[in-house]
DNA sequence: AATGAATGAGCTTTCATTCAT
DNA sequence: TATGAATGAAAGCTCATTCAT
């Protein structure tokens, strides 16, 4: 009976490929079109498949899109943690690899960003989607605020509060991504960089530089 | 005798006022149901106006949310020129009461931001609205730019690279308002405004605190 | 009472001339938009005269419709009659000037065929249309009949049936207008006034020719 | 089992008969209510199917019109052409044929007859509805011309002019139309073929009568 | 599992008509 | 008389969803 979840045959991996192909159509036709002006006829479309199929794989537009939206925070989810086990274990080195990491081209290319704020723009009024996005801000800034914490701790830096550098830092790279998607033409990986480790040094000078 | 402004309906407003009301509404509708599922029904029966109404005025829908778009903007660019006005001459505190400005309750309120996310959700898709956002983007960087060289020079911050600064400022609102639109609850003015000044004075010393 | 009706003042007379306006302005968008996409704004744009201007001398778009290929029907009327009237009295000429007139640059202009084509193609539809245009044939069709007839019994054409005689000359003069209307730029005046002669000469060649 | 011939409504026709449904369906209601009065609910409720068909099979309802139109002038190509080919293989023949099948029922009949009218009535002002019958036009021109300069060679008819006599041809059959279209009730097919008749024999005596 | 024809609700848009001014 | 803002019904069109194959 619980066969069947607890490991998936051909089967049910043959689906699993399918959704992901048509989350990735969708993906795909989001930063091309819009999220107001995807339709399920275009998801099919570039993926190659009939009309019909997204209602069979995921049973309605909505639940597709949702889908969507937990895909790409799982994707960035990924991101985040690997960066974290990959940079070293002492709080600043990490921070800044974090930091780092949001500006990198594959996280801030505006295609990506079209879709990110395709759907911030209904987190107001689609609450699927800001529980989604509420979560994960949480545990970002958790984890950001831990490391931070740790630095004000190792440096002795008296009168910083944690939560409101954790807070600042979460902000400037929010922000960066929005210049990049208004003005990718303009917009400077380099002096976004600049930016956040100007911010790094003069809030911890002993860390940074 | 005071019926005419007791019932903004039916009958002939000036034009201008006709289309404000409109706009009004609209910019409601988008902030209780999203941008995607505002019908100009919807939008007319807010005004409390028939289904042809919004035609008659804006021509198309499209017509109507760039213009309701170009609105915000204004509305947002008088309060930027007034607190610049109305702030002493010197550009550090100029420069804090922008900031503070863009944190202020009127601004940063939920509402209001859902209708700017929405909008920037499409940004990429609709260059009409790219170009609104670039235009605006473009005037407040400059000014922001502005004052935080006449600072640097001012304190003789050698090292500081203004746009730098100006950057990370600007980015640093922006996030903010999307940690307000995703975390309406939880956000607290206070801490963003903490963090703000926390960069400023970590940035200018001699200027901030 | 009867006043008004008796002897039109000022008053009627200009509302007769504005009645004409709008009929002359119904014409020139019809020939341009055709029937179908012309609307009572375009009418009244045409006009230089404002939105509500025809409901208030026609009551309605299909009354003015009416009116205006009733106008249409008596301006045709007047020219047959006055060619009529102008023609040398032997039956001959008086044919040969009617099928000539039928054929004049001013009756026979792309513009204006447009618009008889127009109400043709709702003559089965609109009992109005047919009743006017059927009221004209009928007319039309007698007063050639009587002329034919005249002519064979004057050249003793033996064989010659007058109906049969008028109704393929009346078809002629239609079906010129046909391709003078979907061929503008290949149809030929004179041609088309040599293919009238022509069966004319071919049926009573003692007259003609 | 003959089930599926039985209801040609709901599934799966081929598309190519759905779509000639749909153009079968059109003529019915251009028929019934004149091309600015059929919307595609019309169609589709006369083909017994669902609003959104037309569009599906179509794109849009101008095309929907010009196919229409394109079968309406095919449908007439074939009784045509079909007209020739069986006719005996002299010209003389092979004309009083076609004029003939000009005035056919099944041709000339006011519901058909309706439908090209409606559509003449758009030619001045859509390009599409122009190039059909222009073309059509010069197809059958041609054609007719042929046949008379035939005749005129084989019976030595000096001075007769073979366009002049076939644009009188062409004409007089679709005058006669008009004639049909607008007084279905008193046009006979009798006169209207033998005012054909006469008009050939007239120019032709040798050949006909 | 996949297709794609068909559905029908819902949208934007147009426009004849009304009516306060 | 004339205006033109407003109405609201009706149209064309889109598209998520269904379902026979």
């Amino acid at each position: 009976m619980m066969v069947e979840a607890e490991k998936p045959g051909r089967r049910a991996l043959a689906k699993q490929r399918r959704r992901q192909q048509l989350i990735d159509a969708t993906i795909k036709c989001i930063s091309k079109k819009g999220l107001g002006s995807t339709t399920l006829g275009d998801v099919a479309g570039e993926a190659g498949l009939s009309q019909g199929i997204v209602n069979l794989h995921f049973n309605s537009k909505d639940n597709l899109l949702a889908e969507t939206l937990r895909y790409l925070a799982e994707e960035y989810d990924e991101q985040f943690m690997q960066t974290l086990e990959k940079s070293p274990p002492n709080p600043a080195a990490r921070l800044s690899a974090l930091m780092e990491m949001a500006l990198k081209p594959a996280v801030c290319e505006p295609r990506k960003l079209a879709v990110w704020f395709a759907f911030w723009g209904e987190v107001k009024t689609v609450p699927t989607y800001r529980k989604i996005c509420a979560d994960r801000e949480q545990k970002y800034d958790d984890i950001i605020r831990g490391l931070v914490q740790d630095i004000i701790r190792e440096g002795g830096y008296d009168g910083r509060d944690a939560k409101t550098v954790a807070d600042a830092l979460s902000s400037i790279t929010d922000g960066m991504w929005l210049s990049c998607l208004i003005n990718p033409k303009t917009f400077d990986r380099t002096t976004a960089w600049n930016a956040v480790r100007s911010y790094l040094s003069a809030m911890f000078p002993d860390h940074y530089l």
